[in-house]
DNA sequence: TTGCGTGCAAAGGTTTTGCATGGCA
DNA sequence: TGCCATGCAAAACCTTTGCACGCAA
């Protein structure tokens, strides 16, 4: 579509921003992380850059915005060429609420099963596993 | 499961709260539709009573909670199984709405599969696939 | 110089929390 | 009567918008 929009001017925040989400891979991040992490160095962004750069960011494809399932807050994380988070799974730990990636085929046959038996495409990017990790799980005493 | 905690008392709000979800069958409402829907009836609710309400009633697996594409708002919709949702997954369609109960064999050996070799123990209540149904998938063309 | 980029501050919206009161058992 | 439930108000968050100034081209 020709919604395309390069940036007219390049500016040291852009650069700043850009280049740290492509730091972390397949990582994600909140505007709130992004703005902590130079909050007290000397590419220190405001919040509303950060917000409008992503924006832009996320419209040229070349970085991906997503709502975990708490809703809380949106994540973005940059899109690297073939493998980024559309082709793993995402487990939510519910007591730490860390995030793990996990990467598996085992779990890649979950998507062609759900296809080919329940005709159901499923979309990774937005599917995420409750449960307890392996952290909290001896700390949870035996449950039901 | 020690996990229930069945309401102490009985009152009117939280029974006008649930026959509401019920009576929209498999649709899904909003907090803020809620209120207002019982805004200048003498069934008025307290917003923060409808909140409260929906986090318990979500906990216990009689609704479920939503994240819509926007990510602005929380979406609240009946559990309708007579079955034990807790031990099924849920297949969530993006395009129509629809909430698909997947009983199967293969997606009980995910949890297994993630127990063993994530140690990760996943919580079938909360979790919640999201993509396109059967129904939905022609509609969506090619796509990309 | 031009006008986009920046960032402070304030607005707007959703969800949570504090606290005094009301109502069920 | 003992508690939990309720709901107003305020706080806590996340995100967007307005506006004046700064900076890249």
């Amino acid at each position: 579509m020709a919604g395309k929009r390069p940036e007219k001017y390049h500016t040291r925040q852009g650069r700043s921003i850009l280049d740290y989400i492509k730091s972390l891979g397949s990582g994600h991040v909140t505007v709130t992380q992004i703005v902590r992490h130079f909050e007290d160095t000397e590419e220190a962004v405001g919040q509303t850059t950060v917000y409008r750069h992503l924006e832009k960011l996320a419209a040229k494809g070349v970085i991906r915005k997503y709502i975990l399932h708490d809703g809380k807050s949106a994540c973005y994380q940059y899109v690297s060429g073939e493998k980024h988070c559309s082709e793993h799974f995402h487990l939510k730990c519910e007591t730490c609420g860390a995030l793990i990636h996990a990467d598996c085929d085992f779990l890649d046959e979950i998507a062609q099963h759900l296809l080919g038996k329940h005709h159901f495409q499923i979309n990774m990017l937005k599917t995420v596993f409750y449960g307890t990790c392996k952290k909290c799980l001896p700390a949870r005493d035996g449950s039901r």
